[in-house]
DNA sequence: AATGGTTATTTATTTGAAAATATAACGCTA
DNA sequence: TAGCGTTATATTTTCAAATAAATAACCATT
Protein backbone atom coordinates (compact mmCIF):
# COMPACT_ATOMS: atom_id res chain seq x y z
CA UNK A 1 0.00 0.00 0.00
CA UNK A 2 2.77 2.07 -0.12
CA UNK A 3 1.85 3.96 3.38
CA UNK A 4 4.59 6.48 4.14
CA UNK A 5 6.01 7.25 0.88
CA UNK A 6 7.16 10.66 -0.67
CA UNK A 7 4.04 12.06 -2.52
CA UNK A 8 4.24 12.95 -6.45
CA UNK A 9 2.42 15.29 -7.03
CA UNK A 10 1.43 18.19 -3.96
CA UNK A 11 -1.90 18.14 -2.94
CA UNK A 12 -4.25 21.11 -4.11
CA UNK A 13 -8.20 21.54 -3.35
CA UNK A 14 -10.43 20.82 -5.45
CA UNK A 15 -14.13 22.40 -5.80
CA UNK A 16 -17.15 21.53 -7.45
CA UNK A 17 -19.72 24.68 -7.61
CA UNK A 18 -23.15 23.86 -8.66
CA UNK A 19 -25.84 26.41 -8.54
CA UNK A 20 -29.51 24.49 -7.05
CA UNK A 21 -32.74 24.73 -6.36
CA UNK A 22 -34.57 21.60 -5.52
CA UNK A 23 -31.73 19.74 -7.21
CA UNK A 24 -28.55 20.84 -8.97
CA UNK A 25 -29.12 22.54 -12.53
CA UNK A 26 -26.31 25.24 -13.57
CA UNK A 27 -22.67 23.60 -12.91
CA UNK A 28 -19.11 23.46 -14.73
CA UNK A 29 -21.04 21.67 -17.29
CA UNK A 30 -23.65 23.52 -19.03
CA UNK A 31 -21.29 26.61 -18.58
CA UNK A 32 -18.73 25.10 -20.48
CA UNK A 33 -21.35 24.16 -23.23
CA UNK A 34 -22.73 28.13 -23.16
CA UNK A 35 -19.10 28.61 -23.78
CA UNK A 36 -18.44 26.60 -26.55
CA UNK A 37 -22.01 27.67 -28.02
CA UNK A 38 -20.77 31.32 -27.91
CA UNK A 39 -17.55 30.10 -29.72
CA UNK A 40 -19.50 28.04 -32.23
CA UNK A 41 -22.95 29.36 -32.76
CA UNK A 42 -24.66 26.08 -32.43
CA UNK A 43 -25.27 23.11 -29.86
CA UNK A 44 -24.18 20.44 -31.69
CA UNK A 45 -20.87 21.55 -32.59
CA UNK A 46 -20.64 22.76 -28.47
CA UNK A 47 -21.17 19.42 -27.98
CA UNK A 48 -18.78 17.40 -30.41
CA UNK A 49 -16.26 19.80 -28.64
CA UNK A 50 -16.88 18.66 -25.78
CA UNK A 51 -17.17 14.55 -26.34
CA UNK A 52 -20.94 14.81 -25.76
CA UNK A 53 -23.68 13.72 -27.69
CA UNK A 54 -26.33 16.65 -29.04
CA UNK A 55 -29.29 15.05 -27.15
CA UNK A 56 -27.30 14.89 -23.67
CA UNK A 57 -26.63 18.93 -24.21
CA UNK A 58 -30.26 19.13 -25.24
CA UNK A 59 -31.12 18.00 -22.32
CA UNK A 60 -28.63 19.80 -19.90
CA UNK A 61 -29.65 23.18 -21.63
CA UNK A 62 -33.49 22.51 -21.15
CA UNK A 63 -32.87 21.76 -17.79
CA UNK A 64 -30.65 24.72 -16.83
CA UNK A 65 -33.32 26.99 -18.59
CA UNK A 66 -36.28 25.44 -17.15
CA UNK A 67 -34.23 25.33 -13.26
CA UNK A 68 -33.03 29.43 -13.62
CA UNK A 69 -36.70 30.50 -15.08
CA UNK A 70 -34.43 31.98 -18.11
CA UNK A 71 -33.62 31.30 -21.69
CA UNK A 72 -29.75 31.43 -21.64
CA UNK A 73 -29.63 30.47 -25.52
CA UNK A 74 -31.85 31.68 -28.96
CA UNK A 75 -32.33 29.00 -30.91
CA UNK A 76 -32.93 29.14 -34.53
CA UNK A 77 -33.46 26.04 -36.80
CA UNK A 78 -33.26 26.36 -40.71
CA UNK A 79 -32.19 28.65 -42.74
CA UNK A 80 -28.87 28.10 -45.29
CA UNK A 81 -26.52 27.15 -42.04
CA UNK A 82 -29.04 24.85 -40.84
CA UNK A 83 -29.46 26.83 -37.91
CA UNK A 84 -27.53 28.31 -35.16
CA UNK A 85 -28.28 29.02 -31.78
CA UNK A 86 -26.60 32.03 -29.74
CA UNK A 87 -26.33 33.59 -26.21
CA UNK A 88 -28.99 35.71 -24.25
CA UNK A 89 -27.95 38.43 -22.28
CA UNK A 90 -28.82 36.48 -19.52
CA UNK A 91 -26.82 33.80 -20.94
CA UNK A 92 -23.83 35.60 -20.81
CA UNK A 93 -24.39 37.10 -17.36
CA UNK A 94 -24.99 33.45 -16.00
CA UNK A 95 -21.26 32.42 -17.83
CA UNK A 96 -19.57 35.61 -16.44
CA UNK A 97 -20.79 35.30 -13.40
CA UNK A 98 -20.85 31.67 -12.39
CA UNK A 99 -16.73 31.61 -13.51
CA UNK A 100 -16.12 34.92 -11.40
CA UNK A 101 -17.95 33.20 -8.31
CA UNK A 102 -16.20 29.73 -9.20
CA UNK A 103 -12.29 31.36 -9.21
CA UNK A 104 -13.21 32.86 -6.07
CA UNK A 105 -14.23 29.77 -3.69
CA UNK A 106 -11.25 27.70 -5.47
CA UNK A 107 -8.72 31.00 -4.26
CA UNK A 108 -10.41 30.66 -1.01
CA UNK A 109 -10.06 26.58 -0.78
CA UNK A 110 -7.21 26.87 -1.98
CA UNK A 111 -5.80 29.57 1.14
CA UNK A 112 -8.03 27.33 3.76
CA UNK A 113 -6.02 24.29 2.43
CA UNK A 114 -2.80 26.07 3.07
CA UNK A 115 -4.08 26.55 6.65
CA UNK A 116 -4.24 23.33 7.50
CA UNK A 117 -1.02 21.92 5.92
CA UNK A 118 0.24 19.67 8.38
CA UNK A 119 -2.71 17.14 7.96
CA UNK A 120 -2.93 16.97 4.08
CA UNK A 121 0.94 17.74 3.46
CA UNK A 122 2.77 16.31 6.30
CA UNK A 123 6.13 15.70 4.54
CA UNK A 124 5.73 19.42 3.07
CA UNK A 125 7.38 22.44 4.81
CA UNK A 126 5.48 24.59 6.27
CA UNK A 127 6.58 28.13 4.22
CA UNK B 1 -40.46 25.24 -20.66
CA UNK B 2 -42.04 27.54 -18.39
CA UNK B 3 -39.64 30.34 -18.71
CA UNK B 4 -40.63 33.72 -16.89
CA UNK B 5 -42.23 31.59 -13.89
CA UNK B 6 -41.90 32.36 -10.73
CA UNK B 7 -39.44 29.69 -9.21
CA UNK B 8 -40.28 27.14 -6.45
CA UNK B 9 -37.07 27.20 -4.28
CA UNK B 10 -34.32 29.73 -3.83
CA UNK B 11 -31.14 29.31 -5.43
CA UNK B 12 -28.42 28.15 -3.33
CA UNK B 13 -24.62 26.96 -3.83
CA UNK B 14 -23.71 23.52 -3.62
CA UNK B 15 -19.89 22.80 -3.06
CA UNK B 16 -18.24 19.73 -3.70
CA UNK B 17 -14.60 20.07 -2.16
CA UNK B 18 -11.84 17.40 -3.01
CA UNK B 19 -8.73 17.23 -2.06
CA UNK B 20 -6.05 15.66 -4.96
CA UNK B 21 -2.79 15.02 -6.23
CA UNK B 22 -3.03 13.74 -9.77
CA UNK B 23 -6.46 12.42 -9.08
CA UNK B 24 -8.87 13.35 -6.43
CA UNK B 25 -8.71 11.33 -3.46
CA UNK B 26 -10.32 12.76 -0.18
CA UNK B 27 -13.49 13.91 -0.83
CA UNK B 28 -17.18 13.63 1.40
CA UNK B 29 -17.25 9.74 0.82
CA UNK B 30 -14.06 9.18 2.30
CA UNK B 31 -14.81 11.87 5.31
CA UNK B 32 -18.31 10.28 5.91
CA UNK B 33 -16.67 6.84 5.95
CA UNK B 34 -14.47 7.75 8.09
CA UNK B 35 -17.17 8.87 11.08
CA UNK B 36 -18.95 6.43 10.00
CA UNK B 37 -15.92 3.87 11.02
CA UNK B 38 -15.55 6.11 13.79
CA UNK B 39 -19.15 5.61 15.57
CA UNK B 40 -19.01 1.75 14.63
CA UNK B 41 -15.55 0.75 15.12
CA UNK B 42 -16.14 -1.56 11.12
CA UNK B 43 -15.61 -0.81 7.85
CA UNK B 44 -18.53 -3.20 7.48
CA UNK B 45 -21.06 -1.66 10.13
CA UNK B 46 -19.90 1.78 8.30
CA UNK B 47 -20.89 1.16 4.67
CA UNK B 48 -24.37 -0.66 5.81
CA UNK B 49 -25.06 2.84 7.47
CA UNK B 50 -24.56 4.76 4.27
CA UNK B 51 -25.77 2.26 1.88
CA UNK B 52 -22.13 1.24 0.01
CA UNK B 53 -21.19 -2.28 -0.27
CA UNK B 54 -18.11 -3.33 1.89
CA UNK B 55 -15.60 -3.80 -1.50
CA UNK B 56 -16.71 0.06 -2.37
CA UNK B 57 -15.96 1.33 0.63
CA UNK B 58 -12.77 -0.92 1.26
CA UNK B 59 -11.84 0.86 -2.08
CA UNK B 60 -12.40 4.27 -1.35
CA UNK B 61 -10.01 3.79 1.60
CA UNK B 62 -7.39 1.95 0.17
CA UNK B 63 -7.06 4.35 -2.30
CA UNK B 64 -7.34 7.36 0.03
CA UNK B 65 -4.55 5.97 2.35
CA UNK B 66 -2.24 4.88 -0.75
CA UNK B 67 -2.82 9.00 -1.77
CA UNK B 68 -1.85 10.72 1.14
CA UNK B 69 0.75 8.40 2.23
CA UNK B 70 -0.55 7.87 5.52
CA UNK B 71 -2.44 5.52 7.52
CA UNK B 72 -6.23 6.62 8.21
CA UNK B 73 -7.36 3.93 10.09
CA UNK B 74 -5.86 1.16 12.48
CA UNK B 75 -7.56 -2.43 10.64
CA UNK B 76 -8.10 -5.77 12.79
CA UNK B 77 -9.08 -9.01 11.51
CA UNK B 78 -10.29 -12.07 13.65
CA UNK B 79 -11.24 -11.83 17.17
CA UNK B 80 -13.99 -12.18 19.24
CA UNK B 81 -16.14 -10.23 17.34
CA UNK B 82 -14.61 -10.99 13.83
CA UNK B 83 -12.45 -7.48 13.48
CA UNK B 84 -12.30 -4.26 13.73
CA UNK B 85 -11.25 -0.86 12.42
CA UNK B 86 -10.46 2.54 14.33
CA UNK B 87 -9.29 5.87 13.19
CA UNK B 88 -5.83 6.61 13.52
CA UNK B 89 -4.62 10.14 14.99
CA UNK B 90 -4.21 11.16 11.07
CA UNK B 91 -7.36 9.84 10.13
CA UNK B 92 -9.25 11.90 13.15
CA UNK B 93 -7.43 15.03 12.49
CA UNK B 94 -8.00 14.46 8.48
CA UNK B 95 -12.01 14.46 9.13
CA UNK B 96 -12.03 17.46 11.47
CA UNK B 97 -9.57 19.73 8.99
CA UNK B 98 -11.59 18.13 6.05
CA UNK B 99 -14.86 19.50 7.54
CA UNK B 100 -13.72 22.83 8.34
CA UNK B 101 -12.48 23.53 5.37
CA UNK B 102 -14.97 22.17 3.58
CA UNK B 103 -18.01 24.53 6.33
CA UNK B 104 -15.61 27.74 5.83
CA UNK B 105 -15.46 27.06 1.68
CA UNK B 106 -19.23 26.66 1.18
CA UNK B 107 -20.50 29.80 3.90
CA UNK B 108 -17.99 31.83 1.78
CA UNK B 109 -19.31 30.55 -1.91
CA UNK B 110 -22.65 31.35 -0.18
CA UNK B 111 -21.53 35.06 0.32
CA UNK B 112 -20.57 35.31 -3.33
CA UNK B 113 -23.70 33.89 -4.94
CA UNK B 114 -25.47 36.48 -2.80
CA UNK B 115 -23.06 39.37 -4.25
CA UNK B 116 -24.73 37.98 -7.95
CA UNK B 117 -28.25 37.51 -6.92
CA UNK B 118 -29.07 39.55 -9.79
CA UNK B 119 -28.29 36.72 -12.04
CA UNK B 120 -29.29 33.57 -10.55
CA UNK B 121 -32.12 35.30 -8.66
CA UNK B 122 -33.53 38.08 -10.88
CA UNK B 123 -36.99 37.72 -9.35
CA UNK B 124 -36.06 38.08 -6.03
CA UNK B 125 -35.68 41.24 -3.63
CA UNK B 126 -32.27 42.78 -2.88
CA UNK B 127 -31.59 42.17 0.99
C1' DA C 1 -39.09 21.28 -54.99
C1' DA C 2 -34.80 19.28 -53.64
C1' DT C 3 -30.64 20.02 -50.57
C1' DG C 4 -28.19 20.56 -46.36
C1' DG C 5 -27.30 21.19 -41.66
C1' DT C 6 -29.37 22.64 -37.83
C1' DT C 7 -32.89 22.05 -33.79
C1' DA C 8 -36.19 18.81 -31.52
C1' DT C 9 -37.61 14.32 -29.70
C1' DT C 10 -38.24 9.43 -29.13
C1' DT C 11 -36.41 4.93 -28.85
C1' DA C 12 -32.80 1.45 -28.79
C1' DT C 13 -28.16 0.21 -27.59
C1' DT C 14 -23.90 0.49 -25.14
C1' DT C 15 -20.98 1.00 -21.34
C1' DG C 16 -18.96 1.69 -17.07
C1' DA C 17 -19.36 2.05 -12.19
C1' DA C 18 -21.48 0.04 -8.22
C1' DA C 19 -23.41 -3.97 -6.18
C1' DA C 20 -23.66 -8.65 -5.43
C1' DT C 21 -21.50 -12.85 -4.91
C1' DA C 22 -17.90 -15.95 -3.69
C1' DT C 23 -13.82 -17.37 -1.26
C1' DA C 24 -10.23 -17.14 2.01
C1' DA C 25 -7.66 -15.67 6.11
C1' DC C 26 -7.76 -14.09 10.67
C1' DG C 27 -8.13 -14.83 15.67
C1' DC C 28 -10.91 -14.87 19.86
C1' DT C 29 -14.28 -17.92 22.21
C1' DA C 30 -16.74 -22.04 23.43
C1' DT D 1 -11.36 -27.49 16.52
C1' DA D 2 -15.58 -25.54 15.14
C1' DG D 3 -17.99 -21.19 14.84
C1' DC D 4 -18.55 -16.39 14.18
C1' DG D 5 -18.12 -11.87 12.07
C1' DT D 6 -14.74 -9.21 10.60
C1' DT D 7 -11.05 -7.85 6.98
C1' DA D 8 -9.28 -8.86 2.27
C1' DT D 9 -9.73 -9.71 -2.65
C1' DA D 10 -11.26 -11.43 -7.15
C1' DT D 11 -15.06 -12.33 -10.11
C1' DT D 12 -19.71 -11.88 -11.82
C1' DT D 13 -23.98 -9.42 -12.25
C1' DT D 14 -26.92 -5.42 -12.35
C1' DC D 15 -28.54 -1.03 -13.60
C1' DA D 16 -28.58 3.74 -14.56
C1' DA D 17 -26.69 7.07 -17.42
C1' DA D 18 -24.76 8.23 -21.75
C1' DT D 19 -24.50 7.31 -26.42
C1' DA D 20 -26.24 6.08 -30.80
C1' DA D 21 -29.70 5.84 -34.03
C1' DA D 22 -33.86 7.11 -36.13
C1' DT D 23 -37.30 10.51 -37.45
C1' DA D 24 -39.25 14.90 -38.23
C1' DA D 25 -39.60 19.90 -38.62
C1' DC D 26 -37.45 24.10 -39.97
C1' DC D 27 -36.00 27.34 -43.71
C1' DA D 28 -32.41 29.91 -46.52
C1' DT D 29 -30.28 28.56 -50.89
C1' DT D 30 -30.08 26.40 -55.42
Amino acid sequence: MDIGQERRTPVTARVKLTLCTDDRFFGPGVCELLEKIRETGSIRAAANRMDLSYTKAWKILNRAEEELGTSLITRVSGGRNGGSSTLTEAGGRAVRDFREIETRVREYASEQLKAHYRTFMPEEQEK
